[in-house]
DNA sequence: AGTAACTCGTACACCAGTGTTCAGGAAAGG
DNA sequence: CCTTTCCTGAACACTGGTGTACGAGTTACT
C-alpha cells in the first residue's frame, strides 16, 4: 500500500518542509551516528536544526529512526556496489568487490554498531542480504571456476570476507593502518586465504 | 600494596566468608556477562546469593566489577596458553595456539563486549597486551624462518587472526558454524592467508 | 563470650534518556 | 486568503539503572 490508502481520501501528499526535514533528520542522524552510535535522539534533531519533538513525529520510536538510516544506508552501498563489474577473472572481480565495499565498511561502521544496539538481529541481517547475496554469488562463481577453494564451506568464506573488512575498519579507526592502505591489506589477504591449498598441504 | 599497607596497623586479614562471597560474585559475574553482556548489578548480585549492598560493598562501581572480571578472565586465559607449545614448526605452532585460543574467545566474547561497552578502550587494549604479545612473537618467529609472508605488515596479520577468530565465536553463537569444525576452519584460513605468495602473482 | 567484620533489606536520591501532551504559531498549497 | 498541515517549546510522567544511608541482624575469628 504505497501511495493510496484502503479509505475514500486519497492521503494527499506530504507537505514540502516536511519531506525537507524528514531528510534533513535522516542526515544528521547518519552523520551524528557514524560519529558516535550513542547518540541521543536529543542530539540528532538538534544537529538536524529541528524540535525533538518534529523529529517524534516522523519517526515514533528511536528503534525506527534507526532503522531507517539503517535501511537507507545499506540501499546506498548496494547502489555503489551494483556499479561495481564483478565478471571477469573471479580474483580480480574480488579485488575489485573488496575495494567498493571497504569505502563504505570503513564510513559506516559506527552505524551498524547503532543497529546492533537498537534493532534485533534478525532485522539487521536481513536488510545486510542483498550485500552478502552478492559476496557469495562471486565467491561461488570463484569456486566454480577453480579460482578459489573449495574444502571449507563457502559459508565461512563470506564470513571471512566480512570479518576482515570490519577488523580492518576498526584498525583503521584507532589508527593501526592507514586507510588507503586498508583495500590492498584486505584483497592480499583474501586472495591468499581463498586459494586452493596446494596439494600435500596438511589439513 | 599488596597485603601490607603503609600505616602502622596490618589491616588484619578479610574474614573468611567475605572472601567467599568475592569469589561467588565474580563466578557469578563471569557467568551472567557471559550470558548478557548488560546484565544489570542486581541480576549479579542475585545470581551470587549476594545482597546487591554487599556486592557494592566489595566492588565501588559497576566498571569496577567488570574490570576485575574482565583482569580474571584474560588472566585465567594466559594460564593456558602459557601451556600451549608454541615451538616447533610455526605453522603447526599456530595451529596449536589458534586451538587453544578458540575455546577461550568462544567463550568468553561476551565479557569483552561487556567491557568494551564500560571500560575505557585504552584500558582493554592493555589487559590484552600479554596474549597479543604471545601471538606476535609466533608470527615474527615463523616470519624469519620464511614459514609466513613478510610482504604484509605483522601488525596486519595479527588483525587477521584476532579478527578471524571473534568471526567465528560470532557464527558458532548463531548456530551457522558448529562449534566443534570452527579451530578447523579458522587454522586453515589463517595457515593459507600467511603462506608467503607464491611468485609471479600480482600484488 | 565478646568484638569486630560482614551481611542484608528497605528506602531513597539521582541521572539520563525516552516518549507524550498541550496550545499557539508559521507556512504550504489550493 | 484561508484551510490544512506541520513545526515548536515547555512541561511532565515514566523507565531502568546506579549508587548511598541507615539500622539491625549474623557470622567469623580470638
Amino acid at each position: 500500500m504505497p501511495s493510496s490508502d484502503a479509505r475514500g481520501t486519497a492521503p494527499r501528499a506530504r507537505r514540502a518542509d516536511a519531506r525537507r526535514n524528514v531528510a534533513a533528520i535522516l542526515d544528521a542522524a547518519t552523520d551524528c551516528l557514524a560519529r558516535d552510535p550513542e547518540t541521543s535522539v536529543a542530539g540528532i534533531a538538534a544537529a538536524a536544526g529541528v524540535g525533538r519533538i518534529t523529529l517524534y513525529g516522523h519517526f515514533k520510536t528511536r528503534a525506527e529512526l534507526v532503522d531507517a538510516v539503517l535501511a537507507r544506508t545499506v540501499q546506498r552501498a548496494d547502489v555503489i556496489l551494483d556499479a561495481t563489474d564483478t565478471g571477469g577473472d573471479p580474483r580480480d572481480a574480488l579485488a575489485r568487490l573488496v575495494a567498493s565495499s571497504w569505502q563504505i565498511v570503513h564510513q559506516f561502521r559506527n552505524i551498524l554498531l547503532a543497529a546492533q544496539r537498537e534493532l534485533p538481529a534478525e532485522r539487521i541481517r536481513g536488510v545486510h542480504d542483498p550485500i552478502l547475496r552478492r559476496v557469495q554469488s562471486l565467491i561461488g562463481r570463484g569456486q566454480r571456476a577453480g579460482a578459489f577453494r573449495r574444502d571449507l564451506p563457502r559459508q565461512w568464506l563470506i564470513t571471512t570476507a566480512f570479518s576482515l573488512m570490519h577488523a580492518a575498519a576498526e584498525d583503521a579507526a584507532v589508527g593501526r593502518v592507514k586507510a588507503d592502505d586498508a583495500a590492498r591489506l584486505i584483497t592480499a589477504t583474501l586472495l591468499a586465504a581463498y586459494t586452493p591449498p596446494a596439494e600435500g598441504r596438511k589439513a
